[in-house]
DNA sequence: TTAAGCTTTCTTTTT
DNA sequence: GAAAGCTTAA
C-alpha cells in the first residue's frame, strides 16, 4: 500500500534476509518469538532479562546458550548458575538435546556448587586444604552448639539462643553483607543483651570450621568471593575462562551471590552478564535475597540491554487473571504486563473443605478425575505453604494407592544414616573433620559426647588427627568403651586403604558391612531395614563414582540423587507430585491444586508480621497458581488443628479474600454416600485390603458432587 | 558417663 | 503430635 509516489522516483526495497546471515541448524525464527529471539540474539554486553512466569524463560535460556555455541563459543567458557541443581542438569540437559552436541565442559550448578568447584584448587590460598569437607546444615548447627558449650556460656539462666538460630543468624550476616550486631539489633533484640557472648560464639565457630577443614555453606561463598576479590590474578584468570556469565532466577540472588557475578565480570570487557528473573516471583528474601539485585542492574552495569518476556504461554487467561489481581495488592513492584495467549479454559476453582481430611479425600478423588479424563499423574501437582500440610493427603493417596512423589522435607543426603555412613567417607578424605569423627564415635556402644570429645582433644593438633587417632594408646578410655573403639579402628585402617579411595560403593558397604554399622542401625531404629535398603540405594548411586571425595561433594551439594525422591509407589512416570510452593519454582503442571489455603497458614503467620513479609508471601502464592497451565484447584480447609491437636475454626486466606469473586467458581463439598449415584462413582472409602489398586477405575465423571 | 524416661517447645520457605 | 531437652536411674 505504497501512497502516491512522484513516478519518476525509483522505489526502495529492502531485501530481507531470511535470518541472520550465518546458517544455524537450529530454526531460532520459527522457535521462538520475537521477544525471546531478542534476547537469545542479543549481543554481548550486561544484559538483564526479566521474564514473567510462563513467558519460556528457561526455553529462552536453552536457545541463547545454543546459540552462543553455534557461533563457535566455546563450551567451557559459559558459566551458567541457576538457582537449584535440578535446573541445572534440567537446562544442560534440554540444551545438549537441542543441539546434540556434549555440553559436558560447559560449568553449570548453583553458585555453592559451582563455588565449591572453583575453590578447591585454590583452597591453600585460602587457608584451607583441598579436600575440605562441607558441612550441610545440621553439621554446622552442631558445630555452634559445641562452639557454645566450649566457652562454657550458661545457656540456661538467661535465654541464649540455640544452634539453629545462631546459625540462620550466622548465615543472614554473611549473604546480606551485614554485621552479626546489626543483624541481632534488627531481628533479635531480644539478644541484644548477649550479643558479646553471640559474637564469641561465632568467632569460635569460624576457627573451628576452619581447624576442622570445613566450609558451611555460605563459607563456600564467602570464600568464593575473597578469592575474587583478594587474589586478582585469579580472578582474572577466572574471568579469561568464564567469557559469558548467565544467572538464572537472579531475583533470588542475595548480595553476595550478586557480589560475586559482579567480580567475576570485573575485569571483562565487554561484560558478558545475562541475568534473568522476576520480581513478582522473588520468594527467597529469609535467605538474604533481595530483588534489588535485579531491580539495580542497570545502575550497577550502565549501558544494560534491557528486555522482557511478556507473552504467558502456560495458563489459561482465567488462570493469569485471578495471578494478575492477587499481585496487583503488592505495594513495590516492577510493572509488567503478561499477555496471555491461550484460549479459554476452565474457571479456577475455589473449594471449601470441612476439615484436612475432607480436603485430603477431596484432592485424591479429583486426581484420580483428572486421570481418567486423560490428565496423567505426573501432569499433577498438590503445592502447599509447609511440609506438614501434606501429611494427610499422604495419608489418603497411600490409602487410595494413588503413587505419589513428594519434594520436600528431610532430603535423602540428611537423613540420620546416610549421614553416619557417610560420615566415615568424610573423614577418610578429610581426616581433621572434627564433626565426622565425633559422629563416627558416637556411634559406638558406651561412646557419648564426652568420650568422643575427649579423643578428639588428644588427637586434634595432629597434622592427620584420624592417623593419630588410630595408633594412639587407648589405655585411659573407659574399659566399657574400648571394645567398640578397637572394632571402629580396625574398620578405619582398612577402609583407609587406598583402594577404597576410588570405590565410594565399596567403602559403603564396607561401613554397612564389615564396619559394624548394620548392628548400630538396627539397635538405633525402629525401622532399620528400610535404612539398611536405603544405604544400599546409596551405595547404588555411588558406583557411577570413581572417587570418594567428588562423591561427598556431590552429596552434599547436589541433594537427591535423580529419582531417589522418597516415593509411594512403583511406577517411575506415573506419580502425581507434592511440593512445597518454593520447591515448585520454575516448574508447571497441567493441573494444580492449592492446598491449606488457611490464614496465618498460607499466608504464613509468623512471616506476614510485616508488610513486606506479607507482600513476599503474596508472591508465594503467586508463584503457586501460575506453576497451573490448564486448571487450577484453591481448597482451604474450613476446620484445622492447632498445636495440641486441637480442631479450630479456620478463615480462608486472604489471597482467596482479596480476589473478586467472579475470577473463580465457588465449589461447595458434598457427602456423597447417601445419594444413590451411578455404580461406579461412590468413593471407595475404607475396605483394608484395598485401595492398593491404582488401575482400578473409581470415578466415572459425569453429574458427581463438586457443584459451584 | 550413658541411656532411658518424662517435660517442654515448637513447626516456613532452602543451598 | 513429634522431636528436642531435661532429669533421673544404672
Amino acid at each position: 500500500m505504497t501512497s502516491e509516489a512522484p513516478p519518476s522516483a525509483p522505489r526502495r526495497y529492502v531485501l530481507k534476509r531470511s535470518g541472520p546471515a550465518r546458517a544455524y541448524r537450529i530454526d531460532y525464527q520459527r522457535e521462538l518469538n520475537p521477544e525471546q529471539r531478542a534476547v537469545v540474539f542479543a549481543p554481548d554486553g550486561p544484559t538483564v532479562v526479566v521474564a514473567g512466569a510462563g513467558s519460556g524463560k528457561t526455553r529462552t535460556l536453552v536457545y541463547r546458550v545454543s546459540r552462543l555455541v553455534e557461533d563457535g563459543v566455546a563450551p567451557e567458557t559459559l558459566l551458567l548458575l541457576t538457582f537449584t541443581n535440578r535446573a541445572a542438569r534440567e537446562m544442560a540437559r534440554r540444551t545438549e538435546q537441542l543441539l546434540g552436541t556434549d555440553l559436558s565442559r560447559m560449568t553449570a550448578g548453583t553458585f555453592h556448587s559451582v563455588a565449591a568447584r572453583l575453590l578447591r584448587p585454590h583452597a591453600e590460598l585460602l587457608g584451607y586444604r583441598p579436600r575440605f569437607s562441607i558441612l550441610d546444615a545440621e553439621d554446622a548447627k552442631d558445630l555452634i552448639e559445641s562452639a557454645t558449650s566450649d566457652l562454657g556460656i550458661p545457656v540456661t539462666e538467661r535465654r541464649f539462643p540455640k544452634g539453629d538460630l545462631l546459625r540462620e543468624l550466622v548465615s543472614f550476616a554473611a549473604n546480606t553483607g551485614t554485621r552479626v550486631d546489626e543483624v541481632v539489633r534488627s531481628d533479635y533484640p531480644h539478644f541484644l543483651a548477649q550479643l558479646d557472648p553471640i559474637k564469641a560464639v561465632v568467632r569460635r565457630y569460624l576457627e573451628r570450621k576452619v581447624a576442622a577443614n570445613a566450609m558451611d555453606y555460605d563459607d563456600l561463598l564467602l570464600n568464593l568471593r575473597r578469592l575474587l576479590s583478594g587474589f586478582p590474578e585469579v580472578r582474572k584468570a577466572l574471568a579469561q575462562r568464564f567469557r559469558h556469565v548467565l544467572v538464572d532466577e537472579y531475583q533470588d540472588v542475595n548480595r553476595l551471590q550478586s557480589e560475586i557475578v559482579d567480580l567475576l565480570a570485573a575485569d571483562a570487557e565487554p561484560k558478558n552478564v545475562m541475568v534473568v528473573g522476576d520480581d513478582a516471583q522473588s520468594i527467597y528474601s529469609f535467605r538474604g535475597a533481595d530483588a534489588e539485585a535485579l531491580l539495580g542492574f542497570p545502575e550497577r552495569y550502565p549501558g544494560a540491554a534491557i528486555y522482557r518476556l511478556e507473552t504467558n504461554y502456560r495458563s489459561t487467561p482465567q488462570i493469569l487473571a485471578l495471578a494478575d489481581a492477587s499481585i496487583a495488592r503488592n505495594a513495590r513492584r516492577y510493572e509488567k504486563t503478561l499477555h496471555p495467549t491461550r484460549g479459554d479454559g476452565a474457571p479456577v476453582a475455589v473449594v471449601g473443605a470441612r476439615d484436612l481430611a475432607q480436603q485430603a479425600e477431596f484432592v485424591a478423588q479429583r486426581i484420580l478425575e483428572l486421570r481418567d479424563e486423560g490428565t496423567p499423574l505426573p501432569e499433577v501437582a498438590v503445592l502447599y505453604r509447609a511440609h506438614f500440610q501434606s501429611l494427610e493427603l499422604q495419608i489418603e493417596l497411600t490409602r487410595r494407592g494413588i503413587p505419589y512423589e513428594i519434594r520436600s522435607g528431610v532430603r535423602f543426603f540428611e537423613q540420620a544414616h546416610v549421614k553416619d555412613v557417610l560420615a566415615h567417607l568424610r573423614l577418610l578424605v578429610n581426616p581433621k573433620d572434627e564433626m565426622s569423627f565425633k559422629r563416627a564415635l558416637k556411634l559406638l556402644p558406651k561412646v557419648g559426647e564426652r568420650i568422643a570429645a575427649t579423643l578428639w582433644d588428644a588427637v586434634s593438633e595432629a597434622p592427620d588427627p584420624l592417623g593419630a587417632f588410630l595408633s594412639l594408646p587407648l589405655a585411659k578410655a573407659p574399659a566399657s568403651a574400648r571394645a567398640g573403639l578397637e572394632r571402629f579402628r580396625d574398620a578405619m585402617t582398612s577402609l583407609r586403604r587406598p583402594s577404597y579411595a576410588t570405590a565410594p560403593a565399596e567403602a559403603i558397604r564396607f561401613v554397612v558391612e564389615d564396619g559394624g554399622y548394620a548392628d548400630v542401625a538396627r539397635g538405633k531404629f525402629p525401622n532399620a531395614n528400610a535404612r539398611l535398603d536405603d544405604l544400599e540405594a546409596l551405595a547404588q548411586f555411588a558406583l557411577a563414582y570413581d572417587d570418594v571425595a567428588r562423591f561427598l561433594e556431590e552429596v552434599t551439594l547436589l541433594g537427591d540423587p535423580a529419582g531417589e525422591d522418597q516415593v509411594a509407589g512403583e511406577k517411575e512416570d506415573e506419580r502425581v507430585v507434592l511440593s512445597t510452593v518454593h520447591q515448585a519454582k520454575g516448574l508447571e503442571w497441567k493441573a494444580v491444586f492449592v492446598i491449606g489455603l488457611v490464614e496465618d497458614r498460607f499466608p504464613n503467620l509468623r512471616a506476614s508480621r510485616t508488610a513486606e513479609g506479607l507482600d513476599e508471601e503474596r508472591r508465594v502464592f503467586y508463584v503457586a497458581v501460575t506453576r497451573a497451565k490448564d486448571e487450577l484447584t484453591l481448597v482451604h480447609p474450613l476446620s484445622s488443628y492447632d498445636r495440641y491437636g486441637l480442631v479450630v475454626v479456620t478463615e480462608a486466606s486472604r489471597f482467596l479474600r482479596e480476589v473478586p469473586e467472579t475470577l473463580y467458581e465457588r465449589w461447595v463439598l458434598e457427602e456423597g454416600a447417601g445419594e444413590p449415584l451411578p455404580a461406579g462413582t461412590e468413593r471407595p472409602r475404607l475396605g483394608p485390603g484395598e485401595g492398593a489398586a491404582p488401575a482400578d477405575p473409581t470415578a466415572q465423571p459425569d453429574d458427581d458432587e463438586p457443584v459451584n
